[in-house]
DNA sequence: CGAATTCTTGTAAACGATTACATTTTTTCC
DNA sequence: GGAAAAAATGTAATCGTTTACAAGAATTCG
């Protein structure tokens, strides 16, 4: 009734500019549009001369599946999202590579939506997952997006995988790096360095990621019979002013520790960069580690001693967890935590005296 | 015939799982599903107080189209495909951020699709973008992502726009930041600083930027008078050991020069951690500038004077110019060329003597 | 006041795939 | 060799929209 495609084209159903369907592929091998829907979702359901035919048709015709007909009439939107609290933040991108190429090879689509810790973008992002515009969901900014207001139905739950910082009180599946053990192969090393006085510069308190390192460092202090001093503990935010800020105040407190343990790798810099300043050198008058190993750990000058993430395992761990989720399948584990591999660099060095 | 929605619910055609559809606002609101449509389309077309009935049966029943059929029958896919070199790259994120904002408002979607310079990737990629399964495509790798092969039947041309990194010998709407404008300002800068004898650390050498902010740094050492020396000229490829190399380089040639400019932050920054490891004290000893302020270059060890290049307008831009394209508008503008914004930090200073 | 005009609304045909069910065709087995 | 069972293929309904066209309601105007 309002068909542009056979409007343009004077000759009927014949236009070469249009993108070829299923059923120019079914003419040209001689076969219906339900075979060929079969030879290429599941091979084995068609004899094998006819699906010779049917594939040399696709091939021929440049044949690929209309992606909006095959959602549609599946039921799916073929999308997965993937929220994250600030895209420009160092620490994402490899992650989000490792999802996007995981979720590709399961036919998924990763779209990412950046909160920029703005309520408002949280709550538009609810509304597209409650709306069902996306199959499914990944939750990298430790939150859980609430349902908008509006809709008071009741919906199918949506999957979703947190990964990364987990989300307090959910019994979500989770993918994350086992981030006390972690915190306490850092501590162990700088001990091991004849390091005494460590200080530990936190995230924010409410942090979960920030409460288990905490954790791992105080665990290390007690293995080694050190006596925990709360003075030792620096409150930080996880930005580069908060580390530039702990070296200010340990600075100007008089005397300095032995070492800063950073708990992640943004803080190291601005330490290492206002000690610098203020005629501290790291690694010798101090050592200061990290954590995370983002790209520039390694360019930083000098090079940051990290706690190193499998980013990309996490990414690709927590895809493959999501598109079972999906699919209905059973994942083969709800919760994964992944040990992280202590990489040594400039910015620490065996203690002096 | 197949329909689980009514298999799964006993009630006919009442499963209050499921998403709503427009036939149940159409039904709330006492009015067919075209009404229903128009009122949310185009507004104007339907007299004020069905209006006001459909979209409070919207309201209440939570309606939101489901894009699927939505595509399928607008023979769109309302998704946009951004081609990157490399995702983990620290330029990118932000542009990709500003791109995804400004596509969201037009009703597109953005998809990023990581390259990592490889050929192979890069087939794949065209293949979307030749099957019809994107609406218009990104490019930020300064290369035209050429047609597969296999699918020798013409198409009509894909709206596509290059942004940052022109695409050599293409005559496709670009947008970017005034490469050669801008060198030539960080040039000039370092010039008015008392420094004369300025290095250039240049990218590979057949890459457009590269090109375009050389002559930048030439311009202004003819403006200023000064003959350039090709040994001035030292080659890299962007990356940090890059940087690295040139340094040594340099150490090892006996004489240093008054600055080097690197024509982006990572060498600039490899060039300042080995300077540094090898006791060349940056700036006193030699400045050193680098090119596009990503995050870290104000992190850095000492801060990195850099151009600033304005990369949410580059992505607001190029994403409008696209979606214009897409719906055969006519762009405002087909080359938009943005000018950069000189940042000093620490890694610079006057000259000594 | 009725005919001509303009606005609104409804009806029903696409969009291009998947898949339940019906109908061949092939294979198996006595 | 032919009936029964199994496998391959075809037919047609369906997913949830948008929109051309038809039909109906409101308005204008002589």
């Amino acid at each position: 009734m309002d068909d542009e495609r056979s409007e343009s084209a004077g000759v009927v159903g014949k236009d070469p500019m249009a993108a070829p369907r299923i059923s120019d592929v079914a003419i040209l091998a001689g076969v219906s549009i339900a075979t060929v829907s079969r030879a290429l979702a599941n091979p084995d359901s068609v004899r094998g001369p006819t699906r010779k035919r049917v594939l040399a048709a696709v091939e021929k015709t440049g044949y690929v599946p209309n992606r909006a007909a095959r959602n549609l009439r599946m039921g799916r939107v073929g999308t997965v999202l993937a929220v994250v609290p600030d895209g420009a933040n160092a620490f994402f991108p490899v992650i989000l590579q490792a999802l996007a190429a995981a979720l590709e090879a399961r036919g998924f689509t990763l779209v990412v939506a950046d909160t920029q810790n703005d309520p408002r973008k949280e709550q538009r992002v609810a509304g597209l997952a409650a709306s069902g515009q996306v199959d499914g969901m990944l939750l990298l900014n430790g939150k859980l997006v609430g349902p908008p207001v509006s809709v008071t139905a009741p919906r199918r739950m949506l999957p979703m995988v947190s990964l990364c910082e987990a989300i307090a009180g959910s019994a979500l599946p989770h993918v994350e790096t086992d981030n006390r053990e972690a915190a306490r192969a850092m501590t162990d090393y700088l001990l091991s360095l004849g390091h005494r006085r460590i200080a530990y510069l936190q995230g924010p308190s409410t942090n979960v990621l920030e409460h288990e390192r905490r954790q791992g460092y105080l665990d290390a202090l007690v293995s080694a019979g050190i006596a925990s001093d709360g003075r030792r503990i620096i409150l930080g935010d996880f930005s580069i002013a908060a580390g530039e800020a702990a070296a200010r105040q340990l600075i100007a407190s008089g005397t300095l520790p032995d070492a800063v343990f950073a708990c992640n790798d943004a803080m190291a810099m601005g330490l290492i960069r206002t000690f610098a300043s203020s005629g501290v050198n790291v690694p010798t008058d101090i050592s200061v580690a990290g954590f995370d190993d983002i790209e520039f750990a390694e360019a930083y000058n000098p090079g940051i001693t990290t706690m190193h993430q499998e980013r990309l395992q996490i990414g690709q761990q927590a895809a493959e967890i999501l598109a079972d989720l999906i699919e209905g399948r059973m994942p083969a584990q709800r919760r994964v935590s992944l040990p992280a591999r202590l990489i040594v660099r400039g910015s620490t060095a065996r203690r002096d005296s």
